[in-house]
RNA sequence: GCGCGAGUGGCGGAAUGGUAGACGCGCUAGCUUCAGGUGCUAGUGUCCGAAAGGGCGUGGGGGUUCAAGUCCCCCCUCGCGCACCA
């Protein structure tokens, strides 16, 4: 029957509105007669779905049910729920499936969207259906665009105090014109502003904002035909998606000045609640380190005090300016600008073991550059232990103490990060200790335990805590750190350094520009057009959105995995008609050159939880009275100070992807006014996988999972397929391992009720579990027995009673709504179901069912079975859906047991049980348990020291 | 190496410092049934014992406590993330 009910409630939720959510205003003001400003809101959100060719297994719903259980209970419980799912459709999955099948990606989207709309309408999740939308709508890609064109249209403002008291925020750069022309801004490179033609006056303005046009060293992944972010590119140098190999190449490419926003995403992370887990991903991504710039002068040899000629010194970074004494030399990356100015000999003091066998610098430097250039990220990883270089023939001059510290360049120092360029303290530095002992380069510790030389290991650096020793200044005009402990030793050198111009204090990030265009077709082209001089011009707003063209052919240029030296080839650029355009802005009509890049799919998935506030604006990227009301500060009580969506649920999988650029997004949207929230995602749940057994036979190849059996033969299991033994292996759902269960069987063999249960009963939502589909059975016979509680099977008729249920069943129906709505606002329903089935099991033991027992239950089981629930509630008699019904609530004189079992224990062990009342006296209790058969055994002779008395539950004797 | 998390029956998993194993799967027995399945009832950590009862038991070792799966210290294993980041 399960299938007729579902399909029937579906239907009636649909066409009544059910799970409309009313907005205060605007559009979407009636949501099932309810007014919105009655009842709290709730912001429950899903990380949208992909819609993939593939279609859905039964490991894709769970989180969707887990919100959905959430939304329904929240609306029970009298919130104003609002919960919808729209579809994340641009990207490369799409297209490749597009270009496998020969078909338009929009075509091949649609039709998976429409497979993907059945399969989760079937499984009655209560979503507000006015509210979807794809990204690749033209309406949605519309306000992409013009999000793109206000960070296009801004810069960020270092100095420009917030509202919360900090400092930096984004502007709108006509302001930045404006100061540049009233004399209020310092120009860049001293100049007036009426000095610069126009020319120039764009591209100081153009260098500064937040989304920006740059030549510079990028990802390129000639395999996919595409350039790529850095957080699309794995730690070995290959691409997330093919795994193909990337190069690094220099390419004229938009990217996005995320790194302005570096702090502020570092920081804001403690003002929302997230897994520490994701907090602790973004942290290192963005690898914020605080630390000190130093600039070591050079000087031609070890003895020689003059400054080498047209050079101006290396600056290095370091987290350790306390150990500067102990510098003994200095190691620059292999592609840092200095490796280019070694002198013509190896000057004296130049050791054997430095040169590398050549004969001069320039022998040296060279052959190590080539070396290092021919590794791969791979092979370097591998490598990670020992260390190689070679001395430069250089010698940088400690500003501490002025003492000659050789320079090497190897490649354990990389050009990305820092200046390229440390300072080696062998005696505080791993790293740069392997390297002194390979190099035979001096050791000197600065920092001791407790300031005590002889407690160190002199076989390896100390890199603890402690005080500093042998730091102390050799004149009168030095600093001396001897005795400090490490912070105050930091503190001290940096005001030093600063006093004389040779260093400061500085912060270093690991975060880099977002790269932001691809080479793809099936995505949202920027709304960018550019006139003779090929600098970019925004499209006027009313002309967006600046639509998808028709080409010959939409499949990515794409080269021989290994061809470093391919280009990009962009689809767009395929059609000559599109890329000409005529557009007149200001200056009467001229023919422009559209941009042919499309954005990555990020673009869609960093502000869709706006647009679900009302997917129909076509006056702002978000009213901001909606904003106000569903992601607001202290809107309600679930939300954080950094308001934002109040329940965010998906994979871990987006950690530094997805949840990174999105929160980059809306600060910006923040700084420039269009939303009140400093943060989207105010609280975040990552939900487990659902994972699944594979089996092989003896050549290796999967067998259909599902046709394998299992035989028990005296403690060990056996699995066969087609009478051969196979073996059993754990992980993933996929079409290639023939193991995938999807939805549909699900729905056909226990329909969707059912496989809700089992899905939030397999245990905790953040854990990972195996699918068992023989184990789902224990969902549909809990539904059953339920079913069965109210209605005859035989007859169809209701059979409950209207007698009072009598005062154990109200004890365990209290008692059950008490911890069902503990274990749902915990999100925790496996086990608030474990209850739901207790008191079910009891209401099968007692022969007939008080309606006033059964109606609790019914209303406790909806958010997760919710068809069956609706449809014994209106075989109970009532009209309306349960959907906005209260959840039933406990009352205190129910939760108070009869009697309850006290617990006797001799020293610390159960050695008795005595059922007594819940108000007996300690006396009472002490009595009755030391007059316990078996606890009076027990104890024996021996003399009783103590009792402890927990009344009523639990009485421990000590003797 | 650093960070986050986890180790409990045959399996998935429950346990505000206070009865370890809720609930479910599986398994055993009984009832229902021509039979199978469904359904219902009872049992099911392990060892000793006819039973009453007792010994052992939450990765290992220490500790705190009347009492530890839970708190503290040390160690082991596994999963995930980052990693020559100065």
């Amino acid at each position: 029957m399960a299938e007729e009910i579902e399909l029937r409630w579906q239907d009636r939720w649909e066409s009544s509105g059910t799970f409309y959510a009313a907005n205060p205003s605007g559009a979407l003001t009636d949501g099932n007669g309810e007014h919105a400003g009655d009842r709290p809101p709730f912001f429950i959100m899903d990380m949208f779905p992909y819609p993939s060719g593939a279609g859905l297994h039964v490991g894709h719903p769970l989180g969707y049910i887990a919100t959905d259980v959430v939304g329904r209970f929240r609306r029970m419980q009298g919130d104003n729920v609002l919960h919808t799912l729209g579809y994340d459709a641009f990207g490369l999955p799409a297209e490749q499936f597009a270009v496998q099948t020969g078909q338009h990606p929009r075509t091949t989207t649609e039709a998976n969207m429409v497979n993907m709309r059945r399969q989760l309408r079937r499984m009655g999740l209560a979503h507000d259906p006015r509210r979807t939308f794809a990204t690749i709508d033209p309406e949605y890609v519309r306000w992409t665009q013009w999000i793109f064109l206000q960070m296009f249209g801004s810069w960020y403002d270092v100095d420009a105090v917030r509202p919360d008291g900090g400092t930096g925020r984004a502007r709108p750069i006509a302001e930045l014109e404006a100061e540049y022309a009233e004399g209020t801004r310092a120009v860049p490179g001293g100049r007036s502003w009426a000095d610069l033609d126009a020319g120039e006056q764009r591209d100081v303005v153009d260098s500064q904002r937040l989304a920006y046009v740059s030549e510079a060293p990028v990802n390129w992944c000639p395999g996919l035909g595409t350039v790529l972010a850095n957080e699309e590119v794995t730690s070995d140098g290959r691409s997330e998606r093919g795994n193909f190999p990337v190069f690094q190449r220099s390419l004229r490419q938009w990217n996005m000045r995320i790194t302005a926003y570096a702090d502020r995403l570092v920081d804001d992370l403690d003002l929302i609640d997230w897994p520490e887990k994701v907090k602790a991903m973004q942290r290192n991504w963005i690898g914020r380190s605080e630390g000190a710039q130093v600039r070591f002068a050079l000087q031609p040899s070890a003895s020689a005090q003059d400054a080498v000629p047209g050079v101006d010194g290396i600056e290095v970074f370091t987290t350790r300016p306390d150990t500067l004494f102990g510098a003994t030399f200095m190691v620059v990356a292999p592609e840092h600008p200095v490796v280019d100015q070694v002198p013509a000999a190896w000057p004296e003091g130049t050791k054997d073991a430095w040169t590398g066998g050549h004969a001069t610098p320039r022998e040296a430097v060279t052959a190590y550059r080539a070396e290092a250039a021919a590794k791969t990220a791979v092979e370097r990883q591998a490598d990670a232990g020992k260390k190689t270089g070679v001395f430069t023939g250089l010698f940088g001059s400690n500003p501490v103490d002025g003492a000659a510290v050789p320079v090497f360049t190897a490649d354990y120092v990389l050009m990305g990060y820092g200046t390229g360029a440390i300072m080696a303290v062998p005696g505080g530095d791993a790293r740069d200790f392997a390297f002194a002992e390979a190099f035979d380069l001096p050791v000197i510790y600065t920092v001791a335990p407790g300031g005590d030389v002889d407690a160190l290991d002199r076989g390896e650096a100390f890199t603890g805590d402690g005080l500093v020793v042998n730091s102390a200044a050799a004149s009168d005009d030095g600093v001396t750190l001897d005795g400090l402990d490490v912070a105050t030793a930091k503190r001290t050198v940096i005001d030093w350094l600063d006093a004389r111009g040779a260093g400061t204090g500085t912060v270093t990030y690991r975060l880099r520009d977002w790269l932001f265009s691809r080479q793809r077709y099936w995505g949202e082209p920027f709304p960018i057009v550019y006139g003779e001089d090929g600098r970019p011009l925004a499209v006027p707003e009313n002309q967006l959105p600046v639509d998808l063209p028709e080409v010959p052919d939409y499949a990515p240029r794409v080269f021989d995995a290994d061809d470093a030296d391919s280009s990009p080839e962009p689809p767009l650029g395929r059609n000559q008609d599109w890329v000409d355009v005529e557009l007149d802005l200001g200056d009467g009509p001229r023919t422009y050159r559209r941009d042919t890049n499309t954005m990555p799919n990020w673009a869609g998935s960093c502000w869709y939880y706006l647009r679900y506030l009302d997917p129909t604006d076509d006056e702002h990227v978000v009213s901001p009275e909606l904003e106000k009301y569903w992601l607001g500060a202290h809107h309600n009580a679930s939300s954080g100070p950094a308001g934002g969506v109040d329940l965010y649920v998906g994979g871990v999988e987006h950690a530094v992807l997805h949840l990174l650029y999105a929160r980059f997004w809306h600060k910006v949207l923040h700084d420039l006014g269009h939303v009140s929230s400093l943060e989207p995602f105010g609280k975040l749940f990552n939900q487990g996988y659902v994972q699944a057994y594979a089996f092989r036979d003896d050549r290796g190849q999967p067998v259909p999972a599902a046709e394998v059996e299992e035989h028990e033969d005296g403690g060990t299991t056996t699995y066969t397929w087609n009478g051969q033994t196979v073996t059993r292996e754990y992980g993933k759902m996929g079409k290639s391992l023939k193991n995938v269960v999807t939805p549909d069987e699900m729905y056909e063999q226990y329909g969707a009720d059912t496989f809700r249960v089992y899905e939030m009963s397999m245990g905790p939502l953040d854990l990972s579990r195996p699918w068992e589909t023989r184990a789902v059975v224990g969902a549909q016979r809990f539904l059953q027995r339920l079913w069965r509680n109210v209605v005859d099977e035989t007859s169809g008729r209701t059979t409950v009673v209207e007698t009072p249920a009598d005062a154990a069943t109200l004890r365990a129906v209290h008692r059950t709504i008490a911890d069902v709505t503990v274990e749902m606002a915990e999100m925790r329903p496996n086990t608030a179901i474990a209850r739901l089935i207790t008191l079910n099991n009891h209401l099968t033991s007692l022969g007939e069912v008080p309606r006033e027992a059964v109606e609790p239950l019914v209303l406790m089981t909806a958010p997760v079975a919710p068809h069956i629930a609706e449809e014994l509630w209106q075989r109970l008699g009532h009209a309306e859906s349960l959907a906005h019904e209260p959840f039933p609530t406990a009352l205190d004189e129910y939760l108070v047991e009869e009697s309850v079992t006290c617990v006797v224990q001799v020293k610390g062990k159960v050695r008795g049980k005595i059922t007594v009342s819940p108000s007996i006296s300690e006396e009472d209790l002490r009595a009755a348990a030391l007059a316990e058969p078996n606890v009076q055994r027990q104890i024996g002779d021996a003399e009783i020291r103590k009792v402890i008395i927990r009344a009523p539950k639990l009485v421990n004797v000590v003797v």
